[in-house]
RNA sequence: GCCGGGUUGCCCGAGUGGCCAAAGGGAGCUGACUGUAAAUCAGCCGGCGAAGCCUACAGCGGUUCGAAUCCGUUACCCGGCACCA
């Protein structure tokens, strides 16, 4: 692949560069001297939260060590001290060094689902932070101002707001730009909201007298809901690991104004053809929901496997677009304590399988039309059933929720 | 330590004595519709075999015929001020 080629891939979906060019100079050089970059990625050691969101940045990654390069990723077990400031004001629970190593090693099993082992480095800062003296950091702090600090977005607003500023959270940036000096990294990866950091970054190396780091920021993916960023707090995030029939539906679910987006920063579909689906979909030529699927298949071809993926398209398929029953509908047994004289109250019931909160709930379903007994919808909330023909009957709640029940 | 503000249902948030199982929004559930588990519209959304009753507005105690609302107290959170100096 020439340089060219190279960049094009590279480019494809990030949100900027910093500086311009920086990224043509670094892969020249390194091809020149054969000596693979280094790019960094610095995690937060409190949540392993994979989700493909964070994925995208991961994503990236892969492709520079497919070219090469070699990844080291920084779990931050000392700047976890302080956390982040982007948050509110919520203190974050000190982690012990277990659950740090624990952590880390979750991360790394996770991530190596997208990352090549091989050529991902992993490394803690508490091993370069930890050893900085006290008057090394000050010495280190007198590299920064106040100034370029408060800049920070985050910042700026708290203390508008007169919101309280924690004097070790001023440190945070310090602590994260010194990871890049640690390791010498010739590129640091993260999403736009990791801006100000990266860029702490490349004046602190410039300052010490290293060659500075390319920042290199990845957009923040759009969740489920199409306007907030994905998370896992706000529960509109598709994991990594979740299982193909939930990717599929989750993935079904987004607004198609977050289509294209997706397309290009979640799948290897090339550009031109994402161009020409988008296109094809919105002249009405195809089916916007076929060019949902799309998405959906190309998602879980890499996260599982293209044959899950037909069968999670099938399933959507037939339970939600043809609202026909499962072909593995979930058991649940009924114990025949909660029957009277041989009788079962169809609310009991519905309660007792789980498909309903309570009897109240179940009522609520019934008087709603919600309710199904082996296809046939039920209408009198005071119904009784014979316990005897009740063994293997399919109750069913809405279009998605089945259950056979089991008397015992 | 002192002064002030706060703590409401899954979440956010209104409510300052009866009309409060508590506005509004979000989430969730059901129905209709559709191109989907999208959007839109409608209903539901503490518990109870449903009548009424019970449990709920941080905890406890009190005032009152009656308290989410008033008083006292405890805990926690947020500001500010002070002490240690």
């Amino acid at each position: 692949m020439n340089l060219d080629e190279q960049v094009a891939l590279l480019t494809r979906g990030s949100a900027g560069i910093t500086p311009q060019g920086g990224l043509e100079q670094k892969l020249k050089r390194s091809s020149e001297t054969g000596k693979p970059l280094k790019v960094k990625l610095g995690l937060d050691p409190t949540a392993p939260d994979i989700h493909l969101g964070f994925a995208v940045v991961l994503r990236k990654l892969r492709q520079f060590q497919d070219l090469g390069h070699q990844v080291i990723l920084i779990i931050g077990d000392y700047t976890a001290l302080i956390g982040d400031p982007s948050g509110r004001s919520a203190t974050r629970p000190m982690l012990t060094d277990e659950q740090i190593a624990q952590n880390g090693a979750t991360y790394v099993d996770q991530l190596s689902t997208i990352l090549d082992r091989e050529k991902t480095q992993v490394r803690f800062n508490g091993e370069w932070l930890g050893k900085l003296s006290f008057a090394e950091v000050v010495r280190l702090s007198a590299r920064m101002t106040v100034a370029q600090v408060l800049e920070r977005d985050d910042f700026q607003k708290r203390y508008r707001a007169g919101e309280p500023i924690g004097l070790h959270e001023l440190l945070y940036p310090l602590a994260q730009a010194y990871d890049s000096v640690a390791i010498e990294a010739d590129i640091e990866m993260g999403g736009q909201d990791q801006m100000f950091n990266i860029l702490a970054g490349r004046g602190l190396q410039k300052e010490l007298g290293q060659e500075p780091q390319v920042g290199f920021f990845m957009p923040l993916l759009v969740g489920l809901d199409g306007e907030k960023k994905m998370s896992k707090s706000l529960g509109n995030y598709v994991g990594v690991q979740d299982v193909p029939n939930e990717m599929f539906g989750k993935l079904m679910s987004i607004p198609d104004t977050a289509l294209a987006t997706y397309f290009e920063l979640t799948t290897d579909v090339p550009m031109d053809e994402i161009k020409a689906l988008l296109a094809a979909a919105e002249q009405g030529e195809v089916n916007p929901k076929d060019v949902k699927k799309r998405l959906a298949r190309e998602v879980i071809t890499i996260y599982h496997s293209a044959q899950a993926a037909a069968e999670a398209d099938a399933h959507f398929e037939s339970v939600y677009s043809r609202k026909e029953a499962p072909s593995e509908i979930p058991e649940a047994a009924f114990a025949a304590v909660d029957a009277k004289d041989g009788k079962v109250w169809i609310c009991k019931l519905l309660a007792s399988v789980g498909l309903s909160k309570g009897t109240g709930d179940a009522r609520r379903t019934v008087l709603q039309g919600g309710a199904k007994l082996n296809g046939e919808r039920i209408s009198d909330p005071n119904l009784e059933l014979a316990l005897t023909d009740l063994d293997g009957a399919v109750l069913q709640v809405g279009s998605r929720h089945f259950v056979r029940v089991r008397t015992t």
